[in-house]
DNA sequence: TTTATCTATTGACAAATGTCGATCTATGGC
DNA sequence: GCCATAGATCGACATTTGTCAATAGATAAA
């Protein structure tokens, strides 16, 4: 099809075997890059419940504690925690030598936002 | 934190430095590692703009106009497919030599959902 | 300051992932 | 049957990811 694309809000016939596809705003190589790191970082079951963990507790959790629900080290609790910690999934507090992690609300309320503009509704 | 688990309802004193975590029904290892494999299909840019394609079209799509969306070749383009297939993200549906693929508005409708189960709301 | 504790980071390694070229399969037309 | 086309699969390779042991940094107590 080499006609009609994605920036091309023109629609026009292809002679192929395809509509066109129609041409408003769509996801841009950026913004798809940056939804992909997301969707990366809860890419893992330990993740998934370490953020669950978290979400479940009234209180921010300290990182001995999260180590003891899972039968991981505390090397790689604290680099999954970098990973929630860089897409700001999770927030984290030093209270003396304890770092205190909690879920960041305000960015993952936009999940289903993100999820309605991939899919376009 | 020896005393308190996920699976234990008691609420129990750590004497440690954390508040205990409230045991009600947590995501379990098995549910996190299918909410892992959803993720893990989204977590590529252009898995992203191939969903986006799709949704974006009132009709499907066959494989050749995907692949002309795209600075990757057939092959790459089927691979990425296929993993969209797997975890049901988009049905295939052949007529004649070409493929045709549309989003499975079933499955994917039920993603807040998950962020939901996740975020314990 | 010395020591102990908690957490982050580093380096190394195995495993998984993305990409491409080449090949195989399936369908339709002749 | 034979050929052409669309798409899936395979094999190889480079890159990324997950894990752990070891180490470094940061804080508090003595």
């Amino acid at each position: 099809m080499a006609t009609a694309t994605l920036e091309q809000p023109i629609v026009v016939s292809t002679g192929r075997c395809c509509p066109p596809v129609a041409a408003s705003p769509d996801v841009s190589e950026a913004e798809a890059a940056t939804y992909a790191e997301w969707f990366k970082a809860l890419a893992d079951p330990t993740r998934i419940r370490i953020l669950n963990l978290l979400a479940r507790s009234e209180e921010p959790i300290c990182v001995c504690d999260i180590v003891d629900h899972f039968p991981l080290g505390q090397p790689a609790i604290s680099h999954h925690l970098k990973i929630l910690r860089d897409v700001r999934f999770v927030l984290a507090e030093r209270r003396g030598t304890f770092m205190y992690y909690r879920v960041n609300a305000n960015c993952l309320a936009a999940f289903p936002d993100t999820a309605r503009r991939i899919l376009n509704q």
